[in-house]
DNA sequence: ACGCCGACTTAGCATTTAAGGC
DNA sequence: GCCTTAAATGCTAAGTCGGCGT
């Protein structure tokens, strides 16, 4: 208990969930429902700099005329452009159209009148400007660099913390976004807009009333100040884009998003315990007279088997082309009786959230592959798959399934299980530590590839890897050669007796060493190529109970710090404190 | 019943920092 | 100690899901 007594939210949810009565008093604390705090003070947001206007010899032109001065605001979203023409983006159809439109409102009525054609503007100027900048940035003497870290990290210790129910906490994102131009995922139908600087009149905050209210920059005002104890965010404004609502929120090490991504994995683990008859009825559900009702057996067997997204529906137009399970329509599937050896195979195809492309030729059931069969008749590609379901019905029946179940939970659930089930399997006892970590690591990546969590390969990941084969031949060379030296000490020793009686010893440490060095660097290869294209950052902070990784370093004597770095491990502090070696999923 | 919106989690890429080799 | 490169951190877009109003 007094290991756990500084999360003792924890254990009294325990308690609660054990429904034990010995520590009631606990229970005490537990707010009412729905109540995130009873306290809670900050300084409100950092706001980013103001525009600096361009210096006089850095000029815009306009169809080959002389130089232009642009009003500060045109001249401002002309920066934003001038800075991005490295990036393929600047030459898209969409982007250009799009900031051009954009761009020009934010111009005077001369300007308007002027500037016509994206292609008859002359950036060039502005964008050397901005290259030299960056340029002088990455050149700094270490005095400047050392006065810029001091800089940034008093405006972390004045904006970066807030007080919540008395303790202080880390806040995740302080500061304001910035102006730019928007650049979505994918084909976004929106990329190029301005993105608009956010002002204090846009920004709402949520404090106690008790508090100490933040204050405005000199001169303005917020758009309000609410004290909505319901909610987890500190300050919150609308963007523009979409129209959606931003928030300043805290650290994934505070309470409370420790208390939340414990619960998360609770539910995860409930479901575990009830999922053989969950998997029972869909499959029962197949058969079922009522069309909507099979529908969701299908999808529930996508989201179970291959961990598909629940996939909302979405705005045409507004975002880009995407989808999840329940959103998949005709032309994403393609079924084969017959496909390299296996019968009812579904070929999948389509852009999934972040337009990650998932690509999957997966054997069904032959229920469900008749089934899909049956959805598919008389409907034309762009149709839905599943036109008698939806994400709100499909997570209705969840819930009644089980309190608290909805689509996401099977990931969650199905990447825990598959860690704890890969590392039985392929870690031993015996095996050296660099060993375990690749195993860890293979572990992890099963996870990254059903959860479909892809990366771009890293530019330099071609070099990089020959760099690590020239240093592992190196390597190799120098252990052939310790291993003759060794030979020859041998030979020596045993010849005329040794004048330096240690000289063997020597020899073997040397080529033991060698050994190791060899085995790490090849080790590190291996992990590597096979993580080129997959991205293990994504399960490792979202999907895996970090208590079977905790439990799996202490079975195997491995620190923990090999598996999580500081971040990771502030985050888990909580599993990291309570985790026996014996726990299980 | 349904669409919309608010709140919160999940996501990959860009930038910064630090580790490790020379 | 310096410099390169990999890892860590920062940033913000893009999802999920429940609740509310019509």
């Amino acid at each position: 208990i007094n290991i756990l007594s500084q999360y003792f939210l924890f254990v009294k949810d325990i308690l609660i969930f054990s429904s034990c009565c010995f520590f009631v008093r606990w229970e005490e604390e537990k707010y009412e429902d729905g109540v995130k705090w009873k306290f809670l003070e900050h300084k409100g947001p950092y706001f980013p700099p103001e525009y600096q206007p361009l210096p006089d010899n850095v000029h815009f032109y306009y169809d080959g005329q002389l130089s232009m001065e642009l009003s500060l605001a045109a001249e401002e979203v002309a920066l934003f452009f001038a800075q991005m023409l490295d990036h393929e983006y600047t030459t898209k159809k969409v982007f250009r159209e799009n900031f051009f439109k954009d761009w020009r409102k934010e111009m005077t009525q001369e300007e308007r009148l002027l500037i016509k054609d994206l292609d008859k503007c002359d950036f060039g100027e502005m964008h050397a400007m901005h290259t030299a900048k960056v340029e002088a940035r990455r050149n700094m003497s270490k005095e400047e660099k050392q006065a810029l870290k001091e800089a940034n990290q008093k405006i972390v210790d004045e904006y970066g913390y807030c007080l919540l129910d008395h303790h202080k906490e880390r806040i995740g994102n302080f500061k304001i976004e910035p102006p730019g131009l928007f650049r979505g995922r994918g084909e976004h139908p929106k990329q190029g807009m301005l993105k608009k600087r956010i002002q204090p009149e846009d920004v709402i905050i949520n404090c106690s009333k008790e508090s100490k209210i933040p204050v405005p920059p000199a001169g303005y005002h917020w758009k309000e100040v609410r004290h909505d104890n319901t909610v987890t965010w500190l300050a919150s404004w609308t963007e523009n884009i979409q129209g959606s609502i931003k928030y300043i929120m805290l650290n994934a090490n505070s309470k409370l998003k420790g208390e939340k991504d414990w619960e998360k994995y609770e539910v995860a683990r409930k479901l575990k315990s009830c999922v053989d008859g969950i998997r029972n009825q869909y499959l029962l559900d197949l058969k079922s007279k009522e069309m909507g009702v099979r529908q969701r057996a299908v999808a529930l067997y996508f989201i179970d088997k291959l961990a598909l997204r629940a996939g909302n529906e979405k705005e045409e137009g507004e975002t880009a082309d995407t989808v999840g399970c329940c959103s998949l329509r005709v032309e994403h599937i393609t079924l084969h009786e017959q496909l390299e050896g296996s019968e009812c195979v579904v070929e999948f195809d389509f852009l999934g959230k972040d337009s990650i492309r998932y690509y999957n030729k997966v054997p069904v059931i032959k229920k469900v592959f008749k089934n899909l069969k049956l959805f598919m008749e008389n409907k034309q590609p762009g149709d839905d798959l599943f036109d008698r379901l939806s994400t709100s019905l499909l997570n209705k029946h969840l819930s009644s399934l089980m309190p608290g179940l909805t689509a996401k939970v099977f990931r969650t659930y199905n990447a825990s299980i598959t860690l704890q089930q890969q590392l039985k399997e392929l870690t031993n006892q015996s095996d050296s530590v660099a060993e375990k970590l690749l195993s860890y690591n293979r572990a992890n990546r099963a996870v990254a590839i059903l959860c479909n969590h892809q990366r771009a390969p890293p530019k330099t990941f071609e070099q990089s890897m020959a760099n690590l084969q020239v240093k592992i031949d190196a390597r190799k060379e120098q252990l052939s050669l310790a291993k003759t030296e060794l030979k020859q000490a041998k030979k020596e020793a045993k010849a005329k007796g040794s004048s330096d009686p240690k000289l063997v010893e020597r020899k073997k440490a040397a080529v033991k060493r060698c050994e190791e060095q060899l085995l790490k660097m090849e080790v590190q290869a291996t992990d590597r190529e096979e993580n080129k294209q997959i991205a293990l950052g994504t399960s490792k902070l979202n999907y895996l109970d970090p208590r079977i990784s905790v439990a799996w370093c202490k079975n195997m004597e491995v620190p923990i710090e090999k598996i999580y770095n500081k971040t990771q491990r502030d985050k888990f502090a909580w599993a990291i404190d309570m985790t026996e070696a014996d726990f299980e999923f």
